[in-house]
DNA sequence: GCCAACGTTGGC
DNA sequence: GCCAACGTTGGC
């Protein structure tokens, strides 16, 4: 089983809105890089576990836990001109952008902050959230890392 | 293939 | 709203 970690910004789709869904469960979409979608292509699996994470917002950090429960396939948000993230380049014989199917599992007890994440650099060594620079909406979590933050819930 | 220009992300 | 960091685009 993996551990990953999907930010999301609250006023486009947040915890609430996944708890809200129909099934409580919402497709990934709108992905657009390549590094991303190649996480979610090769090493996401029905069964992998998320923490949700609020991000361009008052208090960035991670609010919930969601699971994965399909595994990659085709994006089809990039095949129509309406949306958002169309990508007039994505091939619908040979689909450029994949999404995923993820289902809410609960809310986290508190917010984990940012800021919070950020003061165990040791125990968090490597967490791709806390690389300088880093942009990526979907990322790994090592078992080791995904423990030790549960761990501080 | 290089790299400048541009657009986006996202914390602050 | 600012701006650093980064990815993408496209001219050459």
């Amino acid at each position: 089983m993996n551990y990953w970690l999907l930010k999301s910004e609250p006023d486009a789709f947040s915890i609430d809105d996944l708890k809200n869904a129909p099934g409580k469960t919402e497709h990934w979409d709108g992905v657009r890089n390549y590094q991303a979608r190649n996480f979610m292509r090769d090493g996401m699996h029905k069964g992998d576990q998320v923490f949700f994470y609020h991000s361009n917002c008052k208090e960035p950090g991670i609010v919930g836990l969601a699971e994965i429960v399909s595994g990659a396939y085709p994006d089809h948000t990039a095949f129509d001109a309406n949306e958002k993230y169309f990508d007039p380049k994505s091939d619908p014989e040979n689909p450029r952008w994949l999404m995923v199917d993820v289902r809410y599992k609960r809310k986290t007890k508190r917010l984990i902050s940012l800021s919070e994440i950020k003061q165990h650099p040791e125990q968090l060594d490597g967490f791709a959230l806390i690389r300088r620079g880093n942009r990526l909406s979907v990322m790994p979590v090592s078992k080791q890392h995904w423990d030790f933050i549960l761990s501080l819930e």
